[in-house]
DNA sequence: ATACTATGTATCGCCCTGATATATGGGCAG
DNA sequence: CTGCCCATATATCAGGGCGATACATAGTAT
């Protein structure tokens, strides 16, 4: 399950270019799959290459060539393939969170810093959450409503978390041990 | 803030060699912050070239040399100006969630199979992290004692909505085949 | 005798990420 | 009306990370 399976699940929605697919990852995807131009049009090619899809090169005056690609039923197979693995992983990469490991090393100051800007982040993806659900109802298989409900719930306990325990980030250094014996014990 | 910089940090606690530093790795980072020895020598070998560590060679018999690293007052420096970064990245890379979002190209057994594997997953990781609080709450600053907790904190609430919302995923297929058909005819 | 595990360092190919390049037209501000 | 950014659209490149593998030895199961 790579950027590639993935474009090609989007096409099973119908074709597209890599234009398209990018602001599909962008919309939705985005948010625990992210790719960008230097992945998604590499994917593109090798998958043509391999027959999985078809493209369709429409000229335009101006502009490049628009390339359509459309999935074919070998590109479908391959899917089905790929979506039979029974253990899929599910990876955290957290600058975020290792910089939290090292918050004795900050000022209070600079930790509250990340700790705010990490809670309005959250809140912004919120929202867009709540934009994809309101404007992508009609057509979107409810697989993708369970994915979205899921990071959503995932995203609004990172923030009860931070708002309950962040202040034990930021207080006193002299007097932290202390206070961490207590508040656990 | 790259894996260089994580072992910049994980040096703060003292001196340690790359093996030293995956088996940090694995037991409380790898959740949040994974790392491999691809990443770990490599970055090693970059930071005593620059002089931010130092690096002494220990000769063993029969086995290779052990190679202990410690960081240099550069280093330290270097590690707080990374540290200062006012909003560090938060990424999750899901193939799980990625499989999801394509449920209703999959059988009812496919999914549950799935949806099964993550929660044993995560209860996986819950006995980890009460293994890491119980062994190593002595010497361990409490920012990576917020740090776990986040962490299980948010594997509960993925757990939750798995177990609460996962049904819906494995309801009769027929009923929304039509819809696939049709667009993909 | 075979195979696995632990210690320990190291490399290689593949993939992904972010930045950048190219080309053009539309809208907006100075 | 000129400069500038934005949207459309494709594509590449350097740097970095990931997983697998290799080397080397020794203890411990099967």
């Amino acid at each position: 399950m790579d950027v590639k399976t993935v474009c090609l699940g989007m096409l099973t929605g119908g074709e597209a270019s890599g234009y398209d697919l990018k602001k599909h990852f962008e919309s939705s995807f985005g948010h625990f799959f992210a790719a960008g131009y230097g992945s998604i049009y590499p994917a593109l090619a090798s998958l043509a290459e391999k027959e999985l899809v078809s493209c369709k090169c429409i000229p335009q005056d101006g502009k490049p060539d628009r390339k359509v690609y459309r999935i074919t039923k070998a590109g479908r197979d391959k899917l089905l393939a790929e979506l039979d693995a029974p253990n899929p992983s599910h990876k955290v990469r957290s600058e975020f969170l290792a910089t939290m490991c090292f918050a004795h090393l900050m000022t209070s100051e600079q930790v509250a810093v990340v700790l705010g800007n990490r809670i309005a982040e959250i809140e912004e993806y919120e929202e867009l959450c709540d934009q994809f659900e309101h404007t992508c109802m009609r057509e979107t298989p409810n697989g993708m409503h369970f994915t979205v409900g899921m990071v959503r719930a995932v995203m609004m306990a990172m923030k009860k978390y931070i708002e309950e325990n962040g202040h034990k980030l930021l207080e006193d250094p002299d007097s932290q041990d202390q206070q961490d014996n207590l508040a656990t014990g």
